[in-house]
DNA sequence: CGACACTTTGAAGACGATCAACGCCGGTGG
DNA sequence: CCACCGGCGTTGATCGTCTTCAAAGTGTCG
C-alpha cells in the first residue's frame, strides 16, 4: 500500500512526534487501513488483544458491560486517538476489557500488537511518546475517578461541557452536542434521566441547554460551580476559545 | 554512596527487571536514600515535580485535598512501589497533583526526574518496564473508576478486602487490617461511617469483621457478591492463598 | 400515519453523606 | 493514681442525591 494513501491524520499523531518523516513512513508501512460501519464492533470485551489502532475517521465508543447489566462508556475515540495502547504493554493480560463499537462509519489504521512492542523497544522516541500519551491518559482517568467521588452529577456535567468545548474547539457562546445524551450519560457514569434533569439545573449556573444546543451564558458562574481549577481543562495543550476567556479573568485570582 | 548500602528491595523492582545487575547498580548510583518521619510530607499537592521515588521502607499515603475540603486517598505506596512515574512524562505539567505523606517512618530512594527521562530514552528495557508498570496502573485506576459507578459501597469494600488479602499475601481465614479504617474509607472514596456500617452488612456475604480482624467465612459468597471476575484480582501476578482457593472451584464455571 | 429511538417528566425508593452523640482506648499532666 | 483529653470507631436520625420504574412527549424515517 503506497504511503500517500494514508489519511493526513498521521501528520499530527503524538505517537510519531519528533520522528523524521521517512522514519515515520517506514513504520506506517506495517499498518492496514480498515473500515468499520456504524454499529459494527472493532473488537469486543473478552477478545484477545491482537492489534493497536489509530482512528482516522469517524468515532469509536469504548464501553464495557458490567455483570449487573450496566453499560459504562470508558471513552469516545475520535480522529487521531489511538486505541489499545495501554493494554498491549500489560504482558500477560491478553484480552480486551472493553468493546469498541463504531458510533458512525469509521476507518482505523491497524497495527499488530507486536509491532507496537517492537517499535517501542527499538525506537526510544516512540517509546517516550507512548509514555507521554499514557501519562496524560492516567491523569485523565485519575481525575475522572476523583470527580466521581467528590463532585455532584451537575458539576460533572458542567465540567464535561467545558471540556467538550475546549477539546472540540467549539464556540462557548453556542454549539451543538456532538453526540446523543444517552451516550454522554453513559460516559459520565449516570443515568439518562439524571443527565436530563441535571441539564435543567445548570441554567442556574450560567449554562443553557435546549435540546442539543448548548450556550455558556456566564462562564464565571459555571467555572466556579465546577471548580474548574481542578478540572481536566488544565490539561489541554492547545489554546482555545474557552481558555482565552478564562485568561481574561486570571488577574482576579 | 557504596551500592551495598542500598536496601535489598532493589532486587525485585519491576523498573529494573531484565537488566544486568551491573547496569542496574550503575543506574542506582544516581539515587539518594532519604528518610521521612511519620506524618512528614515527601511533597505536597502543588509542589513542582523534581524527583521520582521508590519506597524502600514504611508506607506513603498519596492523597489530594479537593476544593470542597474533602480528602481523597489515591494510593498507599508500600515497600517496592514507585511514586511519581506517571507525572514525570507529562512534560509541560510540572506540579504534583497529590501530596505524599508518610503513614509510618519511611525511607525512599530518590532520583532526579531528569534521570528517569534520560534513562528511559537511553535504555529500552527500562522504558518498556515503565510502560508495563504504567499500563498496569492504568488498568487499576480504570477499574476503580468503573467500580465507583457500578458497585455499591459494600461491594467495593468486599472487593478491597479480597485484593488486600491477595496483594499482602494474608491468610483469608483470618488477618488484621494493615491500616486504619479511616484511611481505608478515604482510599475507597467513602465516609468512615459508611465503611463502618458496611462492614456489618458483609457478614451476610461471608465476611466477618471484628475490630481490625477480618475473616473470610465463605469465599464463594463474597466472591459472587462482588462479582470478582471483573475485579482487580485478575491482575495479580503472584499465586496466592486466595487465588488457590478460587481455582478449586473453577470447574464450576 | 405509525413504528421506533430518544428524551423528558413524575413519583417512589435506595443509598450514602451529614450531623450529633456515645464508647473506647492510650497518653498526658496534675 | 485518677482526671482529662484527643484520636478513632461506632451508632442513630435525618437529609439530599441519584436511581428506578412508569408514562408521556418529541423527533425521524419508512
Amino acid at each position: 500500500m503506497p504511503q500517500n494513501t494514508f489519511p493526513e491524520v498521521i501528520n499530527n499523531l503524538p505517537l510519531f512526534a519528533g520522528l523524521p518523516v521517512e522514519e515515520r513512513d517506514r513504520l506506517l508501512k506495517d499498518g492496514k487501513l480498515r473500515s468499520i460501519a456504524q454499529g459494527e464492533y472493532l473488537f469486543r470485551n473478552g477478545d484477545s488483544i491482537k492489534s493497536f489502532y489509530i482512528v482516522c475517521k469517524g468515532s469509536m465508543q469504548l464501553s464495557r458491560e458490567t455483570p449487573n447489566g450496566k453499560e459504562v462508556t470508558t471513552e469516545v475515540s475520535t480522529r487521531g486517538s489511538s486505541i489499545g495502547k495501554a493494554d498491549i504493554f500489560k504482558g500477560f493480560i491478553t484480552y480486551h476489557r472493553v468493546s469498541a463499537c463504531a458510533l458512525e462509519d469509521a476507518t482505523v489504521l491497524e497495527f499488530p500488537a507486536e509491532w507496537l512492542r517492537k517499535t517501542a523497544s527499538q525506537n526510544s522516541t516512540v517509546a517516550l511518546n507512548i509514555l507521554t500519551a499514557l501519562s496524560h491518559y492516567v491523569h485523565m482517568v485519575e481525575i475522572e475517578a476523583e470527580q466521581k467521588t467528590t463532585m455532584s452529577a451537575a458539576q460533572r456535567v458542567g465540567c464535561f461541557l467545558q471540556r467538550l468545548c475546549v477539546m472540540h474547539n467549539l464556540d462557548p457562546s453556542g454549539f451543538d452536542l456532538p453526540y446523543g445524551k444517552a451516550l454522554i450519560a453513559s460516559r459520565l457514569g449516570m443515568e439518562p434521566e439524571t443527565l436530563s434533569r441535571t441539564l435543567g439545573t445548570l441554567k442556574k449556573h450560567g449554562v443553557e441547554v435546549k435540546d442539543n444546543f448548548v450556550r455558556f451564558k456566564d462562564i464565571d458562574a459555571i467555572d466556579e460551580f465546577v471548580c474548574s481549577h481542578c478540572s481536566l481543562i488544565d490539561d489541554c495543550s492547545t489554546q482555545q476559545a474557552m481558555s482565552q476567556k478564562k485568561n481574561e479573568r486570571l488577574p482576579k485570582r
